[in-house]
DNA sequence: CGTAACATTGATTTCTGTCAATCCGAGTGG
DNA sequence: CCACTCGGATTGACAGAAATCAATGTTACG
């Protein structure tokens, strides 16, 4: 089932299974965006949002020479752009980091499913809350922590992410991200988030080599990263 | 009215004066909360929400030490907890900077205003994308600006974000706050925040004391901050 | 008058960005 | 099969930015 990844398994959104067949439904043009391909430009006006089914997307902006500054990873199960329902307009790019398989969501359709299904909109709402929950997180990562606590904060984060939706564990996860995208997402240089990376392996605390993370030390990760997976919500998993 | 500040003043949420009049009921309980108290702190579980009417509020989380990083700055007209309606728990606490003017507004007694007047939906969904949007401003800010910049960005901000309830204008507004408050919100350290607030007085572009900020080259300080209004929103304000 | 909170400044250390170079593996065309 | 190229990864040297530590100033207020 397409949405079984975000929708089924959180337990306070237990919904019936019309809602859940007709949000399914509401699906559409599923196709596959190869990487690195941006979906959305900043300031453009949409009328659909973005279901991710496979891949990692993300959301940046554009800031001072190149570098860009990521203000969003997404991962299967995530809808991508919700926000610009309510929004109408998107503030930020939205790109593929790796071939990403998606499927559309109308904003028209959208108001007639919640209409037939009041539950829905509890549902969605909460999806881009919990979008809002790591944006806030990612500023205190950016604000609070040093470059390695960034960058172990950031792994952390993406294992449970990831464990959620069923890929890897604890200890070890595919990432298929560029050393540059997560530099990108940590608000450091890409020399120096090498550097950061050096300096974790040879702690042996975690790896990240040919797109595949090790946590040696997940404990001690979580402590270098100040990283308390409260904001994610994960209580209102179904296991 | 109460909610004259945020409510009525977003263009595309043009709403019946029956959905205002009913919103306005269901705040009740408008009290002053003084300055620098907490009214929610992480992981509590809240079954209403905050409507600030007067003063100026924020969400932190600690962070290493003492030092806190704060996620958010509320201005009166915000809801300043409105994503825990649906999210149910709140990931963060909430506290007030100065005396704060505020109202409360029951998650039950929402459920039954949206029921009833299905267009507060979008409105309150909006209140919280805002917010969400701002969130990623201040990631950007923080992982992509330097100290001067972020404190030109903030500035900026703040005083976009007042001119909308009609607090100041272009080029002096009151800000009440700390120089520890706003480096908290900087991602700086006081003393540095401190610095920076000199060489933006020597170079004349700004100037912060006695709660007044002046902005002396609102241009200038645009450029330095990379500000660009476009993720307030303010297109759908009405004038 | 004394105290406390906030603001300011200086000296120093630590961290991070910048610039420049090299390395490596995958694909490509001769 | 072998240069060749290119995108990413890695390393080094250095400059610049920001935190830290320590003190002093300033104001409001009991």
């Amino acid at each position: 089932m397409l949405t079984d990844k975000f929708l089924i398994k959180r337990r306070r959104n237990r919904l019936s299974a019309e809602a859940i067949g007709a949000l399914e439904d509401a699906l559409e043009d599923v196709r596959v965006l190869p990487a690195r391909q941006t979906l959305t430009c900043e300031d453009e006006t949409v009328q659909a949002s973005t279901y991710l089914i496979d891949g990692f997307m993300c959301r940046y902006v554009d800031g001072r020479k190149g570098q860009r500054q990521l203000v969003a990873i997404h991962v299967a199960g995530d809808f991508v752009d919700l926000q610009s329902y309510p929004l109408e307009r998107i503030d930020h790019a939205v790109t593929s980091l790796t071939d990403a398989t998606i499927a559309s969501i109308r904003h028209d359709t959208l108001i007639g499913l919640m209409h037939r299904h009041p539950e829905l909109v509890r549902l969605l709402w909460f999806s881009t809350m919990l979008d809002a929950a790591i944006s806030r997180e990612w500023i205190f990562r950016l604000g609070n922590l040093p470059a390695l606590g960034r960058v172990a904060h950031f792994f952390c984060e993406t294992a449970t992410r990831l464990s959620i939706i069923d890929v890897g564990n604890e200890e070890v996860y595919p990432l298929p991200l560029t050393q540059a995208d997560i530099a990108g997402a940590c608000g450091l240089t890409p020399e120096h988030f090498n550097r950061v990376l050096r300096q974790l392996r040879e702690a042996d605390i975690m790896q990240f080599a040919d797109g595949v993370l090790h946590l040696r030390q997940p404990e001690q990760a979580k402590v270098i990263g100040h990283f308390d997976p409260g904001y994610l919500y994960i209580d209102d998993v179904i296991d």
